[in-house]
DNA sequence: GGGTTGGTTCGATCCTCGTCAAAATAGGCG
DNA sequence: CGCCTATTTTGACGAGGATCGAACCAACCC
């Protein structure tokens, strides 16, 4: 993996934490690190937008591809984007006139991986 | 006046999707539903309740073990399980004089699936 | 019953978030 | 260069959320 430019203007949610939730108590640090990560999918749009990249031939989608999909304005669009992309969910590329989003992939099965519950837990 | 018997009062977020949503683009009515399951984790605080009360032994846990944990109040406890509950993804009873909190297993096993990335999935 | 502890609801405050219109930036084309 | 399209940024506004203290409800105990 390359490492990460620093980019991000919020720390990355790739936190150090690899073990599902109902395991082990969350420190509070790992709950800080991992909830903007679950924030940023608590909206509708953001969900369908990532959803929509995701499973876009290719495995990304440029940014005139999504607007249609919705019922809002295409600043609002830039702006659930861009809150995808600083929590490091998706990844942007200019090629051109057209800027394509990628999901990115990792970071979603962290997080699968934290909510996962493993066999034997339960009663 | 007559008590509602405590029912949720948002539909449930269990709803008809176990595909992940990188397979294939969520529905908007399957976001609206998803989304505030997550919007609920999206919170530090809940996302260490619901761990706390997860890995507690017997897998339930009183309210007075988990007050003590954080620096908040009473009442914003109180508030972020009352989230917590409503949306599903904990359970509370009142055995005496405690309530008691469950962490519902199923539902946090659906919201890893959504995330969770098949193998073939990428380019 | 009166008092005590556990837990929730109420009301108010502050702050964040989703949204849009308008303006700004980026790239391509004539 | 000037214009057009694609996308983002800015600024503003209204809705919703996190938080607290105070008040309230529930269960136990003397």
């Amino acid at each position: 993996m390359s490492k990460q430019p620093a980019r991000t203007p919020l720390p990355l949610a790739l936190a150090d934490c690899h073990t599902p939730l109902v395991a082990e108590p969350l420190s509070a640090d790992q709950a800080e690190r991992l909830a903007p990560s679950f924030k940023a999918l608590g909206d509708p749009i953001r969900l369908r937008l990532l959803s929509l990249i995701a499973s876009f031939e290719g495995g990304e989608a440029c940014v005139c591809d999504l607007t249609d999909t919705f019922d809002v304005s295409a600043p609002t669009i830039s702006h659930h984007l861009k809150v995808l992309r600083e929590i490091g969910l998706v990844s942007s590329e200019r090629r051109g006139t057209w800027v394509y989003y990628r999901a990115e992939q990792p970071a979603l099965d962290l997080l699968s991986t934290i909510l996962s519950v493993p066999q034997q837990a339960g009663a």
